[in-house]
DNA sequence: TCAAATAGCACGAAATCCGTGCGGATTGCT
DNA sequence: AGCAATCCGCACGGATTTCGTGCTATTTGA
């Protein structure tokens, strides 16, 4: 299926509302998943699990505690989107080889100059991810921007 | 998940099959599955499924009875890998709009003028998208046919 | 008449993803 | 010291999607 999944969906949420925080007034603070979660129908708890994720990743900074939260640890134009992804689903199977086309006679297709022929597909993904790379957390943030108006409570599972 | 099906990459072994037999020698015949499931680990009963998928989209053309099979219904420059994607796992939901940033307050986002830029995802998608628009079955057939030398049989599910 | 092949439908199993529960550790404020 | 807010880590049940298969009917050529 080529679509993201909610996980990263709404990672991308937290990280445009963090680009945001950052570029209007108070740089540096640290936002609580409580406020994030406010602006938009997401849940709570999953959100939190997915900044979680994000922090491992090391492209958002939290602190804990009284006023922690999370804050931005490289400005907007330098996160892409595709590592944003692969914080949170894995980066897909493009280094190595892939499931479909592979012939039981060769090996496990180390380093072997016949590999990128075999699977044209790689190609495909690699074009796709190499969007990915070329697209922003700020080329994101700056056109939703205008959206991001009023707070708006959570329809669903507001715990 | 940013990964094909596996009925897509099915899909994409059978057609590029076609393609090779089209290419070399026998054009218009047609290919039955069983010959198909014979070159490829893949599961002959799944492939036949996805085979008819292909079918009803008129991406191929079928025969029934004895001497039945496959064959390709246009140039092989001439079909795409998003329709390829379209026709086997639908669509990906670009035109509507999207999960995610969507607020409760606008009515259900009909052609209002704030709907392209509530979800800048989409143009993500919309790239994703033009990319497999732009990829075509003869790109990936040319490449992967020096592979497809001899025959081997079904590892798994030799049904 | 028979064998080979596609067409159609539907079903169980497997994998993935979603969302949540619970306890623990930190930190700032009173 | 105590308390409340917040992040951290682990793990689990349910929902959704996908995979793969079974069965039967229909068509076609020998």
């Amino acid at each position: 299926m080529i679509q993201l999944t909610k996980r990263t969906e709404y990672g991308l949420i937290a990280l445009v509302h963090l680009a945001d925080a950052a570029l209007t007034g108070r740089d540096g603070a640290f936002v609580s998943v409580r406020e994030i979660a406010e602006h938009y129908p997401v849940p709570k708890r999953l959100l939190a699990e997915v900044l979680k994720d994000l922090a491992r990743a090391e492209l958002v900074e939290s602190a804990r505690g009284k006023d922690g939260g999370y804050t931005l640890r490289r400005q907007p134009d330098q996160i892409t989107l595709a590592e944003v992804v692969a914080a949170l689903e894995g980066r897909p199977s493009i280094s190595s080889c892939e499931t479909a086309e592979r012939s039981p006679s060769s090996s496990n297709c180390g380093l072997e100059p016949v590999c990128p022929i075999r699977s044209p597909l790689h190609r495909v993904r690699e074009g796709i991810w190499g969007l990915m790379e070329r697209t922003t957390l700020r080329s994101l943030a700056q056109t939703s921007s205008l959206v991001q108006a009023g707070p708006l409570l959570q329809p669903k599972a507001l715990t």
